[in-house]
DNA sequence: CGACGGGACGC
DNA sequence: CGACGGGACGC
């Protein structure tokens, strides 16, 4: 029953997966379960009953483990009767638990998703990306009113709610499996009339309390500087050429067009052509192949889309179309990485990388932007510069830093902690003379404490050692459905 | 009209 | 001593 999970049957998480049924007296639980159980993981149903005479109030919650699950099965049994001579069920999303309001909860307020995307996104991308899981009533990007720039934030309206509720299931999936940088991070957006910013179940505790004044909060911590990044880039040469073919072949069970295809593998660039297999009636043979200008891309594009769910639920299969290229060679790996360390600075940073993205289109001879070497003074020698790893990278070990007297510059930490290998980020707390350095390999980390601990950059004295575990109760979104 | 129970983590 | 990053729409 319901004792297998307790945490998430408890609440109201994740949001929108309870609903509220308006019955009759006469219709049980047991009844519900029949009628409701095809939709989804259902995780309690509760049929709300008098204290004292235990009779029904002809009211009951169903809580599913996936919004998906719950407005799928709203849709479905608003207005159906259950049992010959009864009225007819109303199904509704319920309120959570906090809010206290008792009011219907409309389509209109889980219809609409609010997203975080790539700043290079136009309204089409945005499109392409969403109408896998329903016809899109619309879609905009949220832009700086004189610059025309992109916030990098869109809102996506669809018909039903259990299409923004897949569009946002996925769109986390995508943010934990780090399978895409497509858009993630997607959020039921707040009704536009109402206030924004204020309360919202997903960022804020359950018990909504008053949160202090962040002084540094205007800060944008996310924009870091990358000229690191590309310190150790460049190496492969030139000894791939561009007339040699990189065909990759997609293979899909689940039908889809060769649009679908062209969108999502033009996300990469680089891509020259993009065409169904068809057999001589025209008809799909299910396959399209797309080839890339170049080797990494293809390469990468292998890597990331290979078992990539699209659309939800159908996993494509993507192989390389044999031309005797072997990229399992260091060039191959090499291009790769390029190409990754071009997209996440591309895709990152905003049109300012246009120029970049253009170069490696015609198999990215263009040299790596200078390196803007940072002066370190310290009395241990160090390693020579690596390369950064993407952002999302999944990080193996995490480090506290203490700096005394204050904190190095985020470029200085990056010189340094980048020459242990495998670094992610570096993160520094505002306000604070501590920070986080990530790392994607254990030993690279413990390279960096065992060399560091203690040692004086720059005049600042430093303590390295192993993160503690993130606190509990930080805003990310718990997966529990 | 039609809205919130029962049971109780695991060091 | 020294602890955890980003979010909103011209009506």
């Amino acid at each position: 029953m319901d004792e297998s999970n307790r945490n998430s049957s408890y609440l109201d998480e994740p949001p929108n997966s309870r609903l509220f049924l308006v019955t009759s007296k006469s219709i049980t639980e047991e009844i519900i379960r029949e009628h409701f159980t095809d939709f989804g993981e259902i995780q309690d149903i509760w049929v709300v009953k008098d204290k004292h005479t235990k009779e029904s109030k002809g009211v009951a919650f169903v809580k599913f483990a996936r919004s998906s699950q719950a407005c799928t099965a709203m849709e479905e049994m608003h207005g159906r009767t259950l049992v010959e001579g009864t009225k007819p069920i109303k199904v509704f999303i319920a309120q959570s638990r906090s809010s206290g309001s008792h009011r219907d909860v409309e389509d209109e307020e889980l219809t609409r998703i609010f997203v975080m995307i790539p700043k290079t996104f136009t309204e089409d991308n945005l499109k392409d990306n969403f109408k896998v899981y329903g016809d899109i009533e619309y879609a905009i990007i949220i832009r700086n009113k004189t610059t025309g720039d992109s916030k990098g934030l869109g809102y996506v309206r669809f018909h039903k709610p259990s299409q923004a509720a897949k569009a946002i299931e996925n769109c986390d999936k995508n943010g934990e499996l780090q399978v895409m940088f497509v858009a993630y991070r997607a959020i039921i957006a707040e009704p536009r009339t109402k206030n924004a910013s204020a309360d919202n179940d997903y960022f804020s505790t359950p018990r909504p309390e008053h949160v202090p004044n962040d002084p540094g909060s205007s800060s944008f911590l996310f924009a870091h500087e990358s000229s690191s990044s590309y310190s150790g880039g460049g190496g492969g040469g030139d000894s791939w050429s561009s007339d040699i073919t990189h065909c990759l072949v997609v293979s899909s069970r689940a039908t889809i067009t060769q649009e679908q295809i062209y969108s999502l593998f033009d996300l990469i660039p680089g891509m020259d052509y993009c065409e169904m297999q068809r057999d001589q009636y025209g008809f799909s043979k299910g396959q399209v192949v797309v080839r890339y200008s170049n080797l990494g891309s293809s390469v990468y594009a292998r890597e990331k889309l290979h078992g990539f769910e699209y659309p939800p639920g159908n996993r494509l299969s993507v192989a390389y179309v044999d031309d005797g290229e072997d990229r399992t060679s260091p060039v191959g790996k090499m291009a790769m990485q390029l190409v990754a360390a071009q997209m996440m600075s591309v895709v990152w940073n905003g049109p300012s990388g246009a120029q970049l993205l253009k170069s490696s289109t015609q198999g990215f001879s263009a040299p790596p932007p200078p390196l803007q070497k940072a002066r370190v003074q310290t009395d241990v020698t160090l390693p020579s510069l690596k390369k950064l790893l993407p952002p999302d990278t999944v990080a193996k070990e995490r480090l506290f830093v203490i700096f005394n007297p204050s904190p190095l510059p985020i470029d200085v930490l990056e010189d340094v902690f980048c020459r242990f290998g495998s670094l992610i980020d570096v993160y520094l707390v505002p306000s604070r003379n501590v920070g986080y350095v990530k790392f994607a390999e254990r030993k690279h980390a413990h390279d960096a404490i065992t060399m560091l601990h203690g040692r004086v950059i720059n005049g600042v004295k430093l303590k390295v050692m192993l993160a503690d575990p993130p606190r509990e109760e930080s805003h990310k979104r718990q997966r529990t459905y």
